[in-house]
DNA sequence: ACAACATATGAACAGTTATTCATATGTTCA
DNA sequence: TGAACATATGAATAACTGTTCATATGTTGT
């Protein structure tokens, strides 16, 4: 009716994307990603954490289409997906440092 | 030892600052001060929320430094604290919004 | 087809979190 | 001081989420 009832949906969205960045593990998997694509196993030696762990959080940066994936081989190499990641971080690490 | 060490402890602040925008109730608090400032009252009517749940959600966005309070008689008025508010809420829409 | 490897998935558990209800604190005015 | 109002707080609960373990799926080379 009103015209502010559209950005309700919206807000409920956002709340999830930044759930997705709410949480250190995706964060870090996300930093990784940021010096270019890595398998799930470099993903997990570099972050020294179980493979199902990394596996199950890069679903859900997949999920919501952070990341996207490049098979080769038996390895799959993930990288970010969209320059606004890397800027949604970096905005709030200016928070952080302010 | 390396300097990626610090920047891991940056990464747990980050995710805490991440999770504060996370949910869709503080988001929609957000949101409303982005006109300016509003007494608790306010915005717990502005949400048709529980005056308890808007208060609650106050003290975790103060104690995030995201929102600053200006008492006025019995009213205390919340408003933005820090431009980057905006900043993280619009990159976080773009991003919706693609 | 089989072994070896890389990744994904499902179930279970533990820890966290948002909301509600009841009540306390703090402020104003008479 | 007491009544009326605005906001804050604590405890309880229900729902959600991240990790682990075990296992499944998918790929390569023999």
């Amino acid at each position: 009716m009103t015209d502010k009832i559209p950005e309700l949906d919206i807000l409920f969205e956002l709340a999830d994307l930044f759930k997705v960045f709410g949480d250190s593990t995706r964060l870090r998997i996300m930093y990784t990603l940021f010096d270019g694509e890595s398998s799930v196993g470099e993903i997990a030696e570099a972050l020294n954490m179980e493979q199902s762990t990394i596996s199950h959080q890069l679903r859900v940066l997949r999920t919501n289409k952070l990341v996207k994936i490049r098979r080769e081989g038996k390895q799959i190499y993930y990288s970010l997906d969209d320059d606004h990641v890397k800027k949604i971080i970096e905005m709030g690490l200016d928070h952080v440092l302010e």
